[in-house]
DNA sequence: AATCAGTACTATGTATTACTATATACTTGT
DNA sequence: ACAAGTATATAGTAATACATAGTACTGATT
């Protein structure tokens, strides 16, 4: 799916933190795990700016760790603030997605 | 809801898309059905800006006529490039929210 | 040993977009 | 005359994803 880039904003810090949420997990890990979930064209790069947000707001723990495949890995897990602030991302997800849906369920009472 | 500002980025022009392709509307009429719709806190100047767009990138007809309650309405209908890209739109949001309901209802999985 | 690919983090600058705040103007009711 | 509701217009700001580039470590190939 092409040019899904300001459909992205505002919900993938979201979907990053969710990824957390299940496991200690590093940036590099985390891109592709998005790539994986179908969203193919997301970077290295975005993803460190959204960690980078992450840990300036204090809502992971970090540690690093040596890896055996490359340059040491920066390991993030959700503290408590990180798991209030995703829990209060996917009740507006489903506030905002429900209104969304209901617009286009109305599509066809176009011609009323 | 509050704050769901960063949310509605990429969805808000798409949102206006629909509303117009229901029959003509002005720029007034269409911050009032967000507002109806649940998106209380959208704005004139919002809306504004969206429409600016439509208008640049010729996606919708324009119609100056005379109102009795106030100045002059700027009434906006879909064309067929319009048309178009609300469908694209309506396929980027069925991607895109599909993904993230995927990743949402995975939620449970996580002490795997 | 030298090079390269894959892994992994960091950094800077840019474009897009919703919002804030404000100005202007028309109509109706008091 | 004035205020309130209706309605468009515009400049400036903040937040965010992306493009691009650089640095660095490991293991395999040459």
């Amino acid at each position: 799916m092409e040019n899904i880039t300001e459909m992205l904003k505002g919900v993938l810090e979201g979907c990053v933190l969710e990824i957390i949420s299940r496991g200690e997990t590093y940036g590099y890990e985390i891109t592709q795990q998005l790539r994986e979930l179908g969203f193919t064209d997301v970077v290295e790069g975005t993803v460190y700016t959204i960690t980078m947000r992450l840990e300036k707001y204090n809502l992971v723990d970090i540690e690093k760790k040596r890896s055996t495949m490359g340059p040491p890995r920066k390991f993030y897990t959700l503290n408590a603030a990180g798991q209030e602030h995703l829990e209060v991302f996917w009740r507006k997800w489903e506030f905002v997605s429900s209104k969304i849906n209901e617009l286009k369920q109305n599509q066809n009472e176009k011609e009323q």
